[in-house]
DNA sequence: TCGTTAACTTGACTCACTCCAGAAAAGACG
DNA sequence: CGTCTTTTCTGGAGTGAGTCAAGTTAACGA
């Protein structure tokens, strides 16, 4: 797990200034990933007391848009953010209970996969999300 | 196109009662594709005059549960509806402008697509979104 | 240490979508 | 055709993630 002093070298390398709530909220989705932003907003107030869930929007939005965090969100759910960031992975989503799980992409870059018709887009990656049921619900299922 | 008796049969067949607003929601789809639910509420309203929203978010969540229709929301954009259903084709969204096309996947069927490491997931579905800019947004921002 | 500028706080607000209760219409059956 | 049951529609209030705006605070370069 990456320290604080860690943190704060990564929002410097993007010339981001280094404040509380920025360390709070990156160590929390490092610590929580695929967090939604309640959960980080939670995590961020028991680590630094009172911060306004502005404050951690805001944040969020800055990371995201300098590449330090990932934002997902799977359909029927609320916006989750991830620290992987740079290798082009996937997911899988619990139809039953959302969880998230990570799947590695076979090629690693993106985009990793080629439309057979791009309509003149200009396509720069390709996300996928494989949906089904995690192994949880998949028992409970089973045993109802 | 698709007559208005198309699309009764098509209500039969799924064991849905026959109603104006649902031939009307159907119709509008067809003719709309990838529309929004405001946009979808606007075209209804132009053929049949006053319909509640409600009945038109009843009817979209009844003919997507029955399978007549398909739900699609991008990251960042709101709910939009096609008619396309059954042949697991996948979208291309533009990052400036959020329009979405079609895009034939590979295969054909469900899932297309394998994961690497499904964690114990029983997985039914890939879904996949290409992300990129369309012709449009693409010739803009040259000529800028 | 000082000034500039980015970041944070507070609180109101928006907008897609949902819930509810009652009214109306569709389909089934005699 | 007329009645009954079930489903759908209406209108309005409510929910909750996320945004906007104005003013205050704090980081950091000079």
């Amino acid at each position: 797990m990456p320290t604080a002093s860690d943190f704060e070298r990564l929002l410097r390398g993007v010339s981001l200034r280094v404040t509380a709530p920025r360390i709070a909220v990156l160590s929390a989705v490092h610590e929580h990933p695929h967090a939604d932003t309640d959960s980080i907003i939670g995590v961020v107030r028991q680590n630094l007391g009172a911060v306004s869930h502005q404050a951690v929007y805001d944040v969020l939005r800055a990371l995201t848009g300098a590449g330090l965090l990932r934002r997902i969100e799977p359909q029927g759910s609320v916006a989750r953010y991830e620290a992987r960031v740079g290798d082009n992975h996937h997911h899988v989503v619990c139809r039953s209970c959302g969880a998230i799980a990570d799947v590695d992409c076979a090629t690693g870059a993106a985009p990793c996969l080629d439309a057979s018709d791009d309509h003149g887009f200009v396509i720069d990656e390709a996300e996928v999300i494989y949906w089904g049921t995690c192994p949880e619900c998949t028992t409970a299922a089973k045993s109802s």
